[in-house]
RNA sequence: GGCGGCAUAGCCAAGUGGUAAGGCAACGGAUUGCAAAUCCGUUAUUCCCCGGUUCGAAUCCGGGUGCCGCCUCCA
């Protein structure tokens, strides 16, 4: 069975095909840095993750790429005045380039705690104002822009496939009464690739006028081409920019290219948060802080929000939260398990036993992500690995091979099991032999404190016939036995 | 007003024509010095509602209800 994938362009499931063998061009939208990223935010690069991920796992190069928008654009297409960061600069009275360095910087950390590979190249909007300005000169000169004083718009009548990404079409944007309709406009739904304005903070010189900034789109459109050429196989992104962000970027690259722009366009469905749209109203917002804030670990929140389908609404609460660590917490202890078994410390007589088992789950789970990615599938084919293994019926070399999958395929694909063995601490390790001295003596008023000493100190404990196993609760590392 | 998506047990969730996976939580029992972990058992005659197609539908069609997204910055 080949990857397949749902493309938001034909609204189909369709085989996974590169323009070149072996190598994807993958362009992740990423944030615009005003503020500090949300959980919503990161449902989206964590899919973008995930896929980045499987490509690999499925022998893919991946040439990843997600941009960094420091640049802001205007809040509004038609011009209501101000950008983004600027519009926050003011309001912290720092400098708009000060804003948006802090946070590209806090971005980058909250992608690493998230477990989160790095893509191949951050590019900046700030560092491509050429590219784009040499895409926006070609759209003018190949008729597909035009200038209006000292801005330059896009002519969506120009595109006869403007609307296809969308469902929309020109007909139907135009009667939208929601577009402002600017008198320099040939039509409500043409929208800027370069804006003009003496106050703007962060702007630069070009043929169109002194003092200039991009418009919204363009700059995806630039940046994708000066990286990954004229041509993508994927581009992902929040189910909110099908339209109008990316169908401006098909209609600006095609146009200025004359071949089609991306093959395979992923869009992940929104995060609710209790049930509803986030807001900062409603400080729902929440952060990889407030996450730890309320003793989570971002692990937790990293599988959390990668075990629903990518396409499915999914919501988040601080109750989901808490089943999803529970759950994250038996796959670690599958990891533990395993090892075990294949130590032949626990485990069915025969070596080969339970071998079928396992190819049978590592097959479902190969599958279930060859499907869309659909990771809830996948999980229930780890959990069939754990009852085996639960359940004593697999054998030293079917539970190597179990491991061996779960490490190197199961994990490399998820991101947020824990599979390395833990350390103790000196002093923590003789407290255990301190208690399993002091139950031996049946001194249990003893042993029952040092076990609350250690559970303070974050390691729970499982006394089995062979000694004491244990595990660090937060990472799920742990070891044992200690006799 | 236009376009699109979703609705499966207390909760998370798979399943797109063949008779409801998996998980979390809960409860009863076993085990344990007590716990934890583990094991056994229980938890949707039914898939938002109403019609229709079919031998047969959670799955297809029509209508309705609710929620979400886009059309305006947003992942």
């Amino acid at each position: 069975m080949p990857f397949e994938v749902y493309n938001t362009l034909t609204r189909k499931l369709e085989p996974f095909r590169t323009l070149e063998p072996g190598i994807v061009r993958m362009y992740n939208c990423g944030p615009t840095v005003y503020g500090r990223a949300h959980i919503g935010n990161f449902r989206a690069y964590l899919f973008a993750d995930t896929l980045r991920r499987w490509l690999e796992i499925s022998g893919y190069e991946v040439r990843q790429v997600m941009n960094i928008t420091d640049v802001g654009h205007l809040l509004d297409d038609a011009d209501a005045g101000e950008d983004k960061i600027e519009a926050q600069a003011r309001k912290e009275q720092l400098d708009p380039w000060a804003i948006s360095r802090r946070h590209t910087e806090q971005f980058f950390r909250d992608l690493e705690d998230l477990g989160c590979l790095p893509a191949r190249v951050y590019p900046k909007a700030s560092e491509h104002i050429p590219e784009m300005l040499e895409m926006i000169e070609g759209l003018v000169a190949k008729g597909y822009a035009y200038r209006a004083g000292e801005d330059v718009y896009y002519e969506v009548a120009k595109f006869p496939r403007y609307g296809r990404l969308s469902g929309n079409s020109v007909a139907e944007l135009d009667a939208g009464a929601r577009i402002d309709v600017r008198e320099e406009k040939r039509h409500p739904a043409d929208f800027a690739l370069w804006k003009s304005d003496p106050h703007h903070l962060m702007k630069w010189k070009s043929r169109f006028g002194e003092h200039g900034f991009p418009g919204w789109h363009i700059e995806c459109s630039a940046m994708a081409r000066r990286h990954l050429g004229d041509r993508l196989d994927v581009h992902t992104g929040g189910e909110d920019n099908i339209f109008p962000h990316h169908e401006c970027e098909i209609a600006q690259s095609e146009a200025f290219t004359g071949q089609p722009f991306a093959t395979y366009w992923m869009h992940t469905k929104f995060l609710q948060v209790d049930g509803g749209k986030m807001s900062k109203r409603l400080g729902n917002c929440y952060s990889l802080d407030d996450v730890r804030a309320k003793g989570f670990t971002v692990r937790a929140l990293r599988f959390c929000l990668i075990r629903g389908h990518y396409r499915q609404p999914l919501n988040f609460t601080w109750d989901i939260l808490r089943e999803a660590t529970s759950v994250l917490e038996n796959l670690d202890d599958l990891v533990v398990r395993l090892r075990r078994a294949q130590s032949g410390a626990a485990g069915a007589a025969s070596a080969d036993a339970g071998i079928e088992e396992v190819g049978e789950a590592m097959a479902e789970f190969r599958a279930a992500l060859d499907d869309d990615l659909n990771v809830p599938r996948a999980l229930a084919a780890l959990m069939a690995l754990r009852a085996l293994a639960l359940e004593e019926r697999l054998g030293a070399s079917a539970a190597a091979q179990a491991l061996q999958f779960v490490v190197h395929v199961a994990q490399r694909a998820l991101g947020c099991i824990q599979v390395e063995e833990g350390s103790l601490a000196a002093e923590v390790e003789a407290k255990i032999r301190e208690r399993n001295a002091a139950r031996k003596a049946r001194d249990f008023a003893r042993s029952d404190a040092l076990r609350d000493d250690l559970v303070r100190l974050g390691i729970t404990l499982e006394d089995t016939k062979a000694g004491v196993l244990w595990k660090h609760k937060d990472s799920g590392a742990g070891g044992g036995p200690i006799a």
